[in-house]
DNA sequence: TATGAATGAGCCTTCATTCAT
DNA sequence: CATGAATGAAGGCTCATTCAT
């Protein structure tokens, strides 16, 4: 278990500071290196910490991982629900999700590779239970989006749920090439991979 | 190293008999539990063999990550160069390889998963360049028929190279929720991704 | 690689005292058994930590034995150097040189057995460079002096390069039926081979 | 325990050319990589038999071990004890006895290589105690010849014992730098030896 | 005789974690 | 708070040996 953090408020944010930076690291490096092949003793590197000097901000591997998909899920999730509650047109809420979304790629990169390549190790376990749901509600409110943009106009998608895959196919992959500096920003990879999804639709327009 | 194969036809068919079953075997339980969090003495339970008994068939933990992702690639690629020398129209040859591609999904789902979830694992270390020259032959490959897709006819792709990497996310995505009996079939999703890449020109053809 | 050793002296200090015991135990359990048929675990039961924790103190089971013939030829060969560098006669300094030798062979009789026992181990492989190197240095430098023994007075040895090699057949070998308390000193067995190296010239004398 | 040999002569013989053989390569072996450091496998490979093959000419790897051993002592022991037998005076004998002792390291070189580098190995366990019993007798022979050669003329050694170690030490040690084609002949080696060892009583001569 | 498959114990080493200081 | 020492349970792999064929 993490070392119960300081109650004082100065205490309390310089200890969240430093856990903050912990997480930051170990995103890192678990992102170059994979989650199994990153030895506490190498984040004990990476941060400039001794091993048991991590603890105090990590209550073990397990939940560093946990604190590296929240970091990234909840924000994530917070914007798609104030998104999908808004009253914008289905179309236009689901082209502002995947910006959202393509927004976290681009500025979580390390977070978001660590939430796609160990995305095996957070199958099962009652550790990553949490996580999971959280991909699970965020997955869903895709998916109702992409309901609403065909109820509201009929016959979008040649296949919804073919179109829904592949927008996490495509999205989840992205950290695997994009490029900060590249050709295209993240915002217009957002708008392509929607209008990708969007277009079959629209020729029959 | 593998322990050399034996000499004689009949033992050596049954040494290859064995030692595909094992890779079979082992891209199973990879695919299930992990390459990491799979170990030598997991394997010798699934297969049925002591630990040292698997060492005649596989020459380490490594080497049978290799094997996996050969019997997976080598196929592949052979079928997808024959597609590409084929004197078939560029979008032919491109539904046929995501057909093709989309098969191996579907009869070597382990294998793919395997080749997927791992992809951190192979992206460094010499044991695996043979693994990633192959993967990067493919991508090339796929790269030249959407760039032929083009010359074909002006203007295809919104931007051709989002429409690689959104291919590939979609394909490799796919063994992750594609079940064998499910609503759509493997060539039926294949088509369906060649449509999201193809359609937004033809919308103004 | 032996775990970085710490950074205050104090800690430093202990750390290096407790590496340097875990050394001496080690070259007594390999003198006794040989370093092949020790186990990490007999070492681990001699020195009373548990396996991994050696590992705090050596890099390997190889770097230990690495140390182990350091922590004898380092100052074996800067005892002779000083001595080769003296400007005693050839012959003193030959006697000085058989009797810093043979001292080592008392002090340190568990680390003479292990570097002697083990000498085909040490032959081949990087890792055991520099302790080759060393040997070869000490090595040589009795070969300087025997050439020199001879250039200070003609016709010395019958023949120099067996006397050589007579010397190293005997010093080495002494380890092993060399008792602390036993009829003979270190000194004068010391006294006693140089006596035999250079006799047959003097009685020509 | 080695399969028993064929009973019938013609068979026997044949059995006996193989094992011998299979002992000579493995003597080889062992020299160059060291006992512990030969695997079945390397003899396998090094025979051109296959490991269970092997199994039908040693019993062990053990006793492959006391077959080498024995291959050189007992020819050695028998000629030693032939010398010791003879009317020849005490330093004759010890002369002829050193020649055939250089003898066999010039013509079995391999197995002495062995027989020094396992030293180790042998000093402890049943199975070597053969072996043990037979240095021994060597040894206690070797002293006796040196004690016969005092007792035939006074104050020959400054040490008698002294003067046993080194011979054991200086003989030994030469399989570690004798070569075939040098310079010196294992005949002059063996005449220097001795030569060594006599010299300062002759002096006094 | 000879093979190669198979065993299972044991090897060296790593690693997440704890704890006295 | 932080350290570094220490643990002990795996981990991957090797190896002498056996045995059905």
């Amino acid at each position: 278990m993490a070392a119960a953090p300081p109650t004082s408020p100065a205490l309390r944010s310089r200890f969240d500071r430093r856990r903050e930076a912990v997480v930051t690291t170990a995103a890192r490096v678990f992102a170059a290196r994979g989650f199994h092949a990153t030895s506490i003793q190498d984040l004990a590197a990476a941060t400039g910490l001794a091993a048991g000097g991590l603890y105090h901000y990590i209550g073990s591997k397990d939940q560093l991982l946990v604190a590296i998909c929240d970091e990234l899920m909840e924000p994530l999730l917070a914007q798609a629900q104030a998104i999908a509650a808004s009253d914008a047109s289905a179309d236009r809420q689901l082209r502002q999700l995947v910006r959202v979304w393509m927004d976290h790629v681009e500025r979580h990169r390390d977070h978001m590779l660590v939430f796609q390549q160990e995305r095996r190790v957070l199958e099962s376990g009652r550790q990553w239970q949490h996580v999971r749901r959280r991909r699970k509600q965020f997955e869903q409110l895709l998916a109702d989006v992409l309901e609403r943009v065909e109820a509201e106009r009929l016959g979008r998608f040649a296949d919804r749920d073919l179109a829904l895959h592949a927008l996490l196919g495509m999205v989840n992959h992205t950290p695997q090439w994009y490029q900060p500096r590249g050709r295209l920003s993240a915002e217009q990879i957002a708008d392509g991979y929607v209008e990708l999804l969007l277009a079959p639709e629209r020729r029959d327009a």
